[in-house]
RNA sequence: CGGAGCGUAGCUCAGCCUGGCUAGAGCACUUGGUUUGGGACCAAGACGUCGCAGGUUCAAAUCCUGUCGCUCCGACCA
C-alpha cells in the first residue's frame, strides 16, 4: 500500500474526548473515528489491525477444534423469555420494533440462539463434543460507554459455546478453551493473567477471566506472587482470621453520639472506638424485601458475594426513606441489635465478636458492649467482605497484591441452565434423555485491540507487536521524485518485501522527513526502513525497529535484514 | 439513573464573569513561492445557523429558561 492512496488521518493534538492513552492513540493514529458516544468507525488502518486480531482468534479456535458459524444479531424476544433472561438482562438489551410493531432484540450475546440451534440439530451423545464459535458484532445498551472501544454500545466479540454429554467432557472442553485463550493473547503480544471470576448473571459453575494488567482497567484483581493464586476482587478470598471469640463484658449500653454518622467519626475523640470494634450495618432491598448486612467497621462489602449469599441478583441498597420506615433511624445510626423482623446476613469475620459498638436505630445514639449471638441474631453467615492488599493468601499465607486490569476474555462452565430452559436434550448411551452440558467463552476482540495499545506504547505513539500491526514495515523515502535513486530504491525494497508476503506501506507523501518519521512512530509500525540521499550515497539504508535502535545496513541486504527481524519467514 | 463539567471553524482552544464594532488564534485545508535527515517558512485564500429552541434587551457567543449532545465519577460487562 502507498500512504498517499489510503487514508491515515493522524492528529498532532489529542481530541478532548479521550481520557486514557490507548483511546488517545487510536484517535491520533487515525485508527478509529467516533460517530457518537460508544459507536466508532474503524478506519482502514484500524480495520487491518482488527482483522489481524480476528485472524489469530480464528486460527486458535480452529486449532482447538471449534467450528465457526455466524448467527443473526437480530433475535426474537421469545427465546430470551424462555431462558429467563429477558428480565434479567433487560437493562442491556437493545429492543427494536418492526413495521408490524413486533419487538425484536439486538443480540448482546448468543446463548439463546446457539442453544435453540443445538436443540434442533444435536440429538445424540455421538454428536458431541461440539464447540461452535462466531466473530460478530454485539449490541449492549451500556449504562455508560467509555474509553473508546473499551466499553462500547456495539463491539466485536468472539463467542464460543461448547456442548458435552458428560461432566468430564465439559471439563475437557473448558480446558481446551482456556489453553486456546492463553495462546491467543500470547500471540497478540499481550500479557494476561487468568483469574478466578464471579459467575454473575450468566449463571454457571465456575469461570476464569483473562486480565490485562493496566492502571486504567475497570476491574481489580487480587493475586499472590508466591503461589500463583489470582482472582477478581469480586471472587477473591483471603485468610484473614474469621473472628475472634471474646467474652461479653457487661450488658448493652446506649450512649449519645450526636452528629456521628460515620465509622470514622466514631473512631475519633471523644468516642475512640476503633473501626474493627464497630459493626457496620448496611440495608439492602433483595427482591423488594429488606435484609440487613453486617460487616466489621473496617471492612467493605463485596456486592457480588452478597448476591451469592442471597441467591438473587435482584438487589440494591435501600433508600434512606425505606430504611427509616424499617428501622426508625437514618443511615449512620443503624444497628441490628434486637432486630428480628428482617433477615440478618453477617460476614464471617464478626463470628463470636463481643464488646462491639453499633448504631442504636435511634438517630444520635449508639450501643456499646454488643455481643454477636447474645444481642444480634444472625440468620446467615457468609464471606461478604472485599479482600484488601496485604492480607494473607488463603492458599499459601503470603501477602496478597491488588492490581487494576482490563478484562479481555472470559470462560464459563455453564452447566445445564440454558440446555434445560431451551430443551437442548440428547440421548445418552443408555438411551436416556439428558440436557447437554454447556460452556461459553468470550473474547472482546475490539477491546483486545485497544488493550494491546494500552499495554504497548511510548511517548511517541503505538508500538505494535508484529502479529497485529496494520502494516509490519513502513518504507520511508525522504525523496519521492519517481526518478530519484532514493525513490527507486524504496520501490525496489517495497516490491521485494511485498513479494515475500510482508504487509508493507510505502510512505510516498511529499512531506518533510520530520512529518514522516513522527507519523510512522505515532502509528507504530514495527519496522521502518528509512531511505535518504546521505546514507544511500554510502550504499546504505536505515532500518529502525519501532522499539529499538537505528541500524544502517547495505541497501542490497535490506530485504533480508527485514525478513530476519520479522522472524525469518 | 444520581453527581460534576463542557458544547465557538475538521482538530486544540481564546472570547462569556462585566451584553455593543466585521467572532478570533494555532494546527489542518486550497493556491503560489522558498525549503527538505525529526511535526518548516512567506504570501494569498477558503472554512462558523457560536449545539438547538424560547425569553430578556435598542442590541445576545456573552444574561435567563428549557432542551439535546458529549466527557468524567458511581452501579453493568467482553
Amino acid at each position: 500500500m502507498r500512504w498517499s492512496q489510503t487514508l491515515i488521518p493522524t492528529l498532532k493534538e489529542t481530541p478532548a474526548e479521550a481520557e486514557i492513552v490507548s483511546h488517545k492513540l487510536l484517535l491520533r493514529a487515525g485508527l478509529i473515528r467516533k460517530l457518537t458516544g460508544g459507536l466508532y468507525t474503524f478506519m482502514p488502518l484500524g480495520l487491518r489491525a482488527l482483522r489481524k486480531v480476528e485472524q489469530i482468534v480464528r486460527e486458535e479456535m480452529d486449532r482447538a477444534g471449534a467450528l465457526e458459524l455466524l448467527m443473526p444479531a437480530l433475535q426474537p424476544p421469545d427465546i430470551w423469555q424462555q431462558s429467563g433472561r429477558y428480565q434479567a438482562a433487560s437493562d442491556v438489551l437493545f429492543k427494536v420494533r418492526d413495521r408490524a410493531k413486533k419487538e425484536w432484540v439486538l443480540g448482546p450475546t448468543h446463548e439463546e440462539v446457539i442453544t435453540t440451534l443445538v436443540a434442533g440439530e444435536i440429538n445424540s451423545y455421538r454428536q458431541m463434543p461440539k464447540n461452535f464459535y462466531q466473530i460478530q458484532t454485539k449490541f449492549r445498551d451500556e449504562i455508560r460507554p467509555r474509553f473508546g472501544l473499551m466499553r462500547a454500545k456495539e463491539f466485536i466479540m468472539k463467542d464460543a459455546y461448547s456442548f458435552d454429554a458428560t461432566d468430564e467432557a465439559a471439563q475437557a472442553s473448558y480446558h481446551k478453551m482456556y489453553d486456546a485463550y492463553t495462546r491467543i493473547f500470547q500471540r497478540c503480544g499481550l500479557k494476561t493473567i487468568p483469574v478466578e471470576a464471579d459467575t454473575g448473571v450468566m449463571g454457571g459453575k465456575f469461570s476464569h477471566e483473562f486480565m490485562v494488567p493496566a492502571a486504567t482497567g475497570e476491574n481489580e484483581v487480587v493475586y499472590c506472587d508466591a503461589c500463583g493464586y489470582a482472582a477478581n476482587v469480586e471472587k477473591a478470598t483471603s485468610a484473614v482470621p474469621k473472628g475472634e471469640a471474646r467474652a461479653a463484658e457487661g450488658g448493652v449500653e446506649k450512649f449519645a453520639t450526636p452528629g456521628v454518622l460515620t465509622i470514622e467519626a466514631l473512631s475519633k475523640a471523644p468516642y475512640n472506638v476503633t473501626a474493627e470494634r464497630q459493626i457496620k450495618t448496611l440495608v439492602y432491598m433483595a427482591e423488594s424485601k429488606i435484609v440487613l448486612v453486617l460487616l466489621r467497621g473496617d471492612d467493605q462489602l463485596n456486592e457480588a458475594k452478597l448476591v451469592g449469599a442471597l441467591g438473587t441478583a435482584t438487589l440494591r441498597p435501600a433508600e434512606a426513606e425505606e430504611i427509616f420506615a424499617a428501622l426508625g433511624a437514618h443511615p449512620g445510626s443503624l444497628g441490628a441489635v434486637g432486630v428480628t423482623r428482617f433477615p440478618v446476613y453477617a460476614d464471617e469475620r464478626l463470628r463470636d465478636a463481643a464488646g462491639m459498638t453499633t448504631g442504636a436505630n435511634e438517630d444520635g445514639f449508639h450501643l456499646r458492649h454488643v455481643a454477636i449471638g447474645r444481642d444480634i441474631q444472625v440468620a446467615h453467615w457468609a464471606d461478604l467482605r472485599l479482600v484488601q492488599a496485604g492480607e494473607p493468601c488463603s492458599k499459601c499465607g503470603k501477602p496478597l497484591k491488588v492490581q487494576r486490569a482490563i478484562e479481555v476474555g472470559h470462560v464459563f462452565k455453564l452447566g445445564t441452565k440454558y440446555s434445560k430452559a431451551l430443551s437442548a436434550l440428547f440421548l445418552d448411551e443408555a438411551g436416556k434423555q439428558q440436557p447437554a452440558i454447556m460452556g461459553c467463552y468470550g473474547i472482546g476482540v475490539t477491546r483486545t485491540l485497544q488493550a494491546v495499545i494500552e499495554q504497548s506504547h511510548d511517548a511517541n505513539g503505538i508500538i505494535w507487536p508484529i502479529s497485529v500491526a496494520p502494516y509490519t514495515v513502513c518504507i520511508t523515502p525522504l525523496n519521492v521524485a519517481p526518478d530519484s535513486p532514493v525513490m527507486q530504491r524504496a520501490e525496489q525494497i517495497y516490491a521485494a518485501l511485498t513479494a515475500r508476503g510482508v504487509d508493507v506501506i510505502l510512505d510516498d507523501r511529499n512531506d518533510r522527513p520530520g512529518v514522516k518519521f513522527k507519523d510512522s512512530e505515532l502509528v507504530g509500525f514495527p519496522i521502518r526502513v528509512g531511505i535518504g540521499e546521505k546514507s544511500l550515497a554510502k550504499g546504505e539504508v536505515e532500518i529502525k525497529p519501532r522499539a529499538g535502535a537505528l541500524m544502517p545496513v547495505k541497501a542490497e541486504e535490506a530485504v533480508e535484514k527485514v525478513m530476519a527481524l520479522l522472524g525469518g519467514r
